[in-house]
DNA sequence: CTGCAAAGTCGCATCGAGTGTATATATTGG
DNA sequence: CCAATATATACACTCGATGCGACTTTGCAG
């Protein structure tokens, strides 16, 4: 990797830093952009080289995580059974999305679920997801039909994401949340071995 | 009902129409404010008494039916069975969300396609009916607990809504989209009765 | 009817997010 | 060291959104 790239990420990193931590300690919308680039050492117009809009900079860390995911959701070993597969993907989703580490994760949770508009966004990355997880049980069930599918798919994310919807808004810590996501996805599990055509896929 | 009710009902009407119209004569982001309020001959200061912000015009209609939706949720006809409320509820919430009906109907499902904002808003205030319908199923069963009764409701939201996004995406008229709708509903409705505690509600 | 209080409208000023553009500077490869 | 290219910055601008004070309309009580 080159100096350029290098020079580049560190700048991101340096953007989103001081970005997360002038949403701590001033709050969201008393922080402006002006504000972030200063204390970032950048023009203000170059935030928006790195960041298509003062959203996306809370969102920074978990698109990174959901990109890997992302890639890593293709690949899967040699002779993994397709009920292996849900697991581990569903495993890395969630690692993804809860992010309750991470240096910034609390102050993206907390952000995340006071600002509406923050939360509508990541309700839109959630169902940008889906779209790859679609094209996994497609390829592991090319029978199912594209409407089953993707409703399918829709039930198992529908179900998680408003268990941890309600982890959030009641203020779990890790554990509880951890024990409520748990629990559904047992009743997602559930749910879809009641599908015809997914039962046979373990 | 005043006068001055009334007047604010016709105000409210003549800015939606004039800015459905307007976005889908010129396009969404070339239509500002400015315009939409010369279009409905009130000034661009008023727009916002109105509105709070230009995303919200465009789900007026949508907001009025969810609220309708909202209000005859719970209240349920003597001896209705638990099933029958379940689907009088999702038949009226389906009416409200599909909206292919309605002067505008077709602007809006399209401006809402293709604006990924616009799109996230949407996902926003499915989530927000959804807890509505948490409180329905909490008083059909009292029994299950908090975590259960929000999963289920995510599964069955979450199943439809991704169809739904589907049979947009696809450009499926009223009919595919009414069958696939048929369909997962049905492979929903089947999930559903897969949680126990659930079965015996019908 | 009349005057008064409340509600609503409007113009004006202002702020902040986001974009286009031209210029300067830094990095890369040769 | 040079030329090509990528990146950073300054500047100007548009537009959405908000606060405020002045003005107008409506509803109502006397």
């Amino acid at each position: 990797m080159g100096l350029r790239e290098r020079k580049k990420l560190r700048t991101r990193r340096a953007i989103a830093d001081a970005a997360l931590r002038l949403f701590d300690e001033r709050g969201y919308e008393e922080t402006t952009i002006s504000d972030i680039a200063a204390a970032a050492d950048v023009s203000p117009r170059t935030f928006f080289s790195y960041f298509p809009s003062k959203d996306d900079v809370v969102f920074a860390e978990m698109d990174e995580r959901l990109a890997e995911v992302r890639a890593g959701l293709a690949e899967r070993p040699e002779g993994e059974t397709p009920l292996a597969t849900f697991h581990r993907v569903v495993e890395a989703l969630l690692k993804a999305i809860v992010a309750e580490d991470g240096e910034y994760g609390a102050i993206q949770v907390t952000l995340i679920r006071e600002r509406p508009s923050l939360q509508a966004q990541a309700l839109k990355r959630l169902a940008d997801a889906e779209e790859g997880f679609v094209d996994v049980l497609r390829e592991l069930a090319p029978d199912l039909d594209e409407v089953t599918a993707v409703t399918v798919i829709g039930v198992a994310f529908g179900g998680l994401r408003a268990a941890i919807t309600y982890c959030r808004a009641q203020r779990y810590g890790p554990e509880r949340t951890r024990e409520a996501t748990e629990r559904a996805l047992a009743i997602v599990t559930q749910a879809l071995e009641s599908v015809p055509g997914v039962t046979d896929l373990g």
